[in-house]
DNA sequence: GTCTATAACGAGATAGAC
DNA sequence: GTCTATCTCGTTATAGAC
């Protein structure tokens, strides 16, 4: 048995990898297997290969991403910070996405969602419940430390960060730059401070 | 000369009423001439002589869209009451359209902004604009008025509003029923409050 | 002026070669 | 196991009939 010191870029990591990318940049929607075939210099059924359907691509890219930001999460979360830093961080992540000119996966997803396989829709609600989860954790922490205000009950304090994120990143892509998306954002996080 | 007592229901009409339920259900890059022309029991190319080409379809689109809502937004202005009610009718029009099963036309076109013709980014970007510089109006009478407390740039208050509507709207969508939406709204605006 | 027949192309997916 | 050749269908758009 040997031990993988660095993850080789398999083929279906590299599939992964462009159809990310055209998803978070055009939607689900709007790619196809032959703008990732094209992008690889194979044929669009040899991505038929390693994702059978595009809904199963859509699945995997959900479950991937998802995986990543939740280990994220656990990092914010195991740092010795209070939970003012822990949101910054939590906003910061959202900001990077922005700054690469991609819209989150789930917030696009989110916005074709009534177009989406019912295996993939159930994947994006869970993406969100589980932010909301996290995040209302961290509030609480910070309510009981004092240094955070918001009312009971903190899931909603978590879902309006969510939501106000996930929107100002969408209408942030339709401008030039993350001015727009930091003007919002920090005024969100000074509502949620004492 | 006739003068039209009622609105005819022409051609032109049925179909931009057909294409923007499509958009503000499924997205722009979602639907087709094709299901617009199966509902109304006409042939594809009899759409194409109406509107052109789909960027045609889709500027009429937002152009109608943008009509509409900024002369509900000119009555809300005339009537006679204090910005938070002004507000809060504002948050009325996206909440209507959340309970119809929809997006907000711009804010889903917002979402695919990547793959729009540029025409139909410039309209988009417009009508974000005209919206800021009204809800900005709005916020400044209310601040001076002392009925409500926002830092300036109220331009940039305004864009936290906004931003949070849509993104509120687009995720309440992936759930059921408008409660994520009304609860987002409720905490936003009480942010505004004195 | 309004619509039908048809084109030209790209989509996602299958069958079968190696 | 991995990929190429091919299929079928749906897409937007044009040409031309009425």
């Amino acid at each position: 048995m040997t031990i993988q010191a660095q993850p080789i870029a398999t083929r279906a990591g590299e599939i992964l990898d462009v159809a990310e990318r055209l998803v978070q940049t055009r939607g689900f929607n709007a790619f196809s297997y032959a703008d990732i075939a094209a992008e690889l210099g194979v044929t669009k059924p040899a991505l038929h290969y390693h994702f059978r359907t595009k809904e199963a691509l859509g699945e995997a890219l959900i479950a991937r991403y998802s995986e990543r930001f939740f280990r994220e999460l656990d990092q914010i979360a195991t740092a010795d910070e209070a939970a003012p830093a822990r949101v910054a961080r939590y906003v910061e992540l959202y900001r990077a996405v922005l700054l690469a000119n991609r819209m989150c996966l789930c917030g696009i997803l989110a916005a074709e969602y009534q177009t989406l396989p019912s295996s993939m829709r159930s994947a994006v609600r869970g993406f969100f419940e589980r932010n909301e989860t996290w995040l209302a954790n961290v509030l609480r922490q910070g309510v009981e430390h004092g240094e955070v205000t918001a009312s009971e009950p903190l899931e909603d304090a978590a879902r309006l960060v969510i939501d106000t994120l996930e929107g100002a990143m969408m209408i942030a892509r339709a401008h030039d730059g993350p001015e727009r998306f930091d003007s919002a954002s920090t005024r969100l996080i000074a509502g949620l401070l004492p």
